[in-house]
Formats: structure tokens, sequence, C-alpha cells
DNA sequence: ATAAACCTTGGAGTTAAATCCAAGGTCAAG
DNA sequence: CTTGACCTTGGATTTAACTCCAAGGTTTAT
């Protein structure tokens, strides 16, 4: 169990320094030791509660959201199955529209995509907008 | 081809009409038409461009990406088709990156709401961040 | 013909999420 | 024993993306 002080995390996981104070002031990870001289010490508990925040936030969620999910973890004695199951499911059915709407969007650049000659031609044919439309749901 | 209203408009797509002001300040769209007395006039080609800005704004691009895609749309004789289609392969595969996230966090999040009995009982093996960990990724 | 519900503009205010700054303490290397 | 790279705190600033406000013009229903 090696720790790391604020800035060799700040290094791996690509994020700033102030980032992780940051987080930390709001709730979502604190080094759980300090230093004799008052270092910030992140153990690899700590690394995996970073990493979760960063994945969350990397598909969208908010840091009030992610605080939210991790707070089921802070003190799981004092919930039942039963809402740790239906606040993750609700987060699962936000996770599959999203997914459904990526996949729609991806659809449609790659359609773009194919249309496109991709030679230097000029692209008076090439239309997102078109290629969106041939999938449009609007009322 | 009718002509909306702002706040027609803004109640269709569920935006405030401050938005859609402040998206036309911002040139991601604007009304084709403004009626005698200066009202703004949206027609279905103003619509789907809305539509294109929403859709991807849900999937996660933010609003100067989107103008860099739809800038692409704005003066297409003056693009290669080559540049165009590098642009959205580009996109592509951010897309397909963020795919892929989400349906790690999907499965983790499955997994975990499978492992939760979902009944009365405390959640102490309810573990987010164990459940995200059996597909940990980092260095 | 007047109230209620729209719309206009310019500009100010808000929120989330950082990011920066200043003043100072710590630590390893030369 | 000092230089340079770290770290600390509190607080200010920034950026994106809205969101609101004031003062006033327009439309529509009664």
């Amino acid at each position: 169990m090696a720790f790391l002080r604020i800035g060799e995390v700040a290094k791996r996981f690509e994020v700033k320094a102030d980032t992780l104070r940051f987080y930390e002031k709001n709730g979502l990870v604190k080094a759980s030791a300090r230093s004799e001289s008052g270092y910030r010490l992140y153990n690899d508990a700590d690394l995996s509660r970073l990493s979760f925040i960063l994945r969350a936030k990397a598909v969208g969620f908010s840091l009030t959201e992610i605080q939210e999910l991790l707070s089921i973890e802070l003190d799981k004695a004092n919930w039942a199955c039963a809402d740790v199951k239906g606040m993750v499911d609700n987060k699962l059915v936000e996770i599959e529209a999203k997914l459904a709407e990526l996949n729609r969007f991806r659809q449609s650049l790659q359609s773009l995509s194919r249309a496109c000659c991709g030679g230097p031609d000029s692209a008076e044919h090439c239309s997102i907008l078109e290629a969106l439309e041939s999938q449009h749901v609007v009322s």
C-alpha cells in the first residue's frame, strides 16, 4: 500500500492538483492520510475512488450525481438493498438512453462518412444535417 | 413550410426561449426569417438544425464542437470531401470511445444491480466501487 | 379597448467545474 | 545552506452554458 502525494496522483490521472483539492472540498475524494508536514497522501482505495469519479464524469454524470452514487458507499449499513438497487437501476435507465442516442449519432456520422468520397472534390454533397435527418425523430 | 415563433419552438424542444436566443447569438441556429414586427420565425430547416444541436449536446459535445461540425454545412463548397471526412471520422473515434466507456460503466452497474438482493436488508454488501473495480483499468 | 400572453433588445446574474494566485512551509540535491 | 520543485491554505477568477431582468412593442381573446 504505497502512498502518493497529490502531484503524483495528478500526473497519473491527467488532472490538475487543484482539481483534486476541489474534489476533496466537495466531498468526492479525500486523501485518507496526511504526512507529518500536512501533505495529502493517497492510497489505493483513494485512487479507485478517484478512478470511479473520472470514469463517471467521462460518461456524462455531474459531480453531484457522482457524489450521490458514492454516498451509498459511505454508509452502506444505513441503506437498504432496495434503495441501492433502485438508485442504480435509475442510473442504468439513463445510461441506456445515452447509449441509444450515442449509437444513433454514430450511425448518422458513419453514413455521412461513407457518402463522402473523401477525395479532393468539393464537399457539396456531404451533409451532416441530411445524414442526421434520415434518423430524424421530432414531433 | 409553416413558421414557428420562438415560444412555440421552445415548447416543442423543451428548451427556454432564452436558450434559443443564446444559440443564435453564438452562431448555432438563426431563425431564417422575421415577422414584420421583428419576431423570429423558424422554418423546418431551422428546426432540424436545432434538433441536430440538441442531439449532439445530449451525447456530450460542447457547443463549440457542434459549431465546428455545423460549419461544414455552412460553406460546403469551400471544403474538400477529404476535410469533411477527416473531421467526421475524428468525431467518430471520440464517439466510439465514449460508447465503450459507457458500456463498461453499464456492465458495472448491472453486475452491482444483480448482486444487490434488492430487499429490505442492509446494503452492506452492495459496493459500487467493488463492482467497478472488477473492470478497473488504471496504471 | 384593454388585459394577458407573447415578443424584442441589451446587459446582468447564476451554476458547475474547474483553474489560478499569493504567501508561505517542506524537502532532496548539489 | 540555498536553489528549485514540491506542498499548504484561502480566496479570486475563468469558462461554458445558460437564465433572468427591465423597459418596451405586438397579438389575441374577451
